[in-house]
DNA sequence: TTTAAATGATAGTAATACTATTTCATATAA
DNA sequence: TTATATGAAATAGTATTACTATCATTTAAA
């Protein structure tokens, strides 16, 4: 059986589609690329168009600039993981279980699942941990917000809070439970790789650890 | 009494000691109001330069470039912050009482303080809010970090978790929630600001809450 | 007072972020 | 079949950014 997983993106976020032309979907597949190697800062339109045999103004027909592609990007990471949690979570009726995977979910390494050919969930997965807060971080939060360009982050936080309060309806922060949840198990990632003395787990660079972590975080704040 | 508050900062942050001259302070202190107004991104050494009535060359006499420059500000908020927290848990024995001292000092509102004149710690704190994450961010993060220019961060951390390890000696996470409740403080006040909806204090903007969030979590998980 | 350090003024470069115009290919309609 | 839209791509440009280098002048320490 092969499916092709279509996300249905949130047209203020480009200028055209680039999931409907081959361009396009270069754009998404090698900006991946770039951005892991080089970091958001050192990328550029340019050097993406070279890379692509393409031209600057090619790019710039597709997103209006380069934060707006990274705020795709992230957006279409936090939908994918919506729809992976959904799927995980199906047919599963304990909260706990469904809590535990879902942490497992956020925080484990993600490996390129070919459901989508042109976007590689693994690299996607460490640039939403490096760069993915860049995207909100900014003078312009407020009118992008009005675009709704964040809604995929606040499903994925609303999914968790019903969670959370399905285990416990009396909870009294669900939602800022799971955007700490959600933060945190990027953050304590990129903290065990690059300072691990502000985490407790070493050099063993082992996110199972942060697992555990955020698994006796969790269900101590939320138990009855 | 008047004291003058110094913090003795790493040599490798800048080229030349900017508390050392009277255009050195004036880069730290028009940094801060510009970097507030206008964002890190948008924030040159052009705009600083013409500001302040000096040059970009003049600038850069004093830090390499202005991503140094971020980095020189929040260790100086975190060394500062360090200190106010000492300064107000000095003669508290209960743990208890400590971390709610400390919460506070984390999220809640920062008022200029005086005992710096050319810094305006509360602009400053809302800088690390919105901008501070972006200092570590990067894809040279490692190498400044072997230049040791996150000491001061690391070391809020350690006083932190030795707070939270004096409260109950087995917990097993005391730097990854000390992180946690930094970056938490930071984040939800940030959130509560601009994507309430991420948060559990809708359009409240009273700190407070996230004070109570915060103390919550705290308590619940090292709860012996 | 001498000497050194700090500053200011000027100029210049390479890269970045973005725009405008033209060219080219293709699809459709007369 | 030919004329005409339409849209994609290439070319060429501009303003700004992020620096570096040089040198004259002011200021301050020895």
């Amino acid at each position: 059986m092969e499916l092709q997983l279509q996300i249905k993106m949130n047209e203020k976020l480009f200028v055209r589609n680039p999931e409907q032309t081959e361009l396009g979907r270069k754009i998404i597949e090698f900006s991946i690329q770039l951005i892991h190697e080089n970091g958001f800062e050192a990328f550029t339109f340019k050097k993406l168009a070279e890379l692509i045999g393409s031209t600057e103004a090619g790019i710039y027909r597709y997103f209006e600039n380069k934060h707006r592609l990274l705020i795709y990007l992230t957006a279409w990471y936090w939908s994918w993981l919506e729809f992976r949690v959904t799927f995980h979570l199906n047919n599963i009726s304990d909260p706990t279980i469904k809590l535990k995977k879902l942490i497992q979910l956020l925080a484990a390494n993600v490996v390129d699942d070919d459901s989508t050919i042109y976007v590689n969930e693994s690299l996607l997965h460490q640039i939403v941990i490096a760069e993915g807060s860049k995207a909100y971080l900014t003078k312009h939060v407020s009118e992008d917000n009005k675009d709704r360009l964040f809604k995929p982050y606040k499903d994925l936080c609303s999914l968790i809070a019903a969670i959370i309060l399905e285990y416990n309806p009396t909870y009294t922060h669900p939602r800022s439970l799971a955007t700490t949840i959600i933060e945190m198990a990027h953050l304590q990632v990129f903290f065990m790789h690059h300072l691990p003395s502000l985490t407790d787990f070493g050099d063993s660079k082992d996110e199972q650890l942060v697992v555990d972590f955020l698994e006796d975080l969790v269900f101590c704040s939320i138990r009855k």
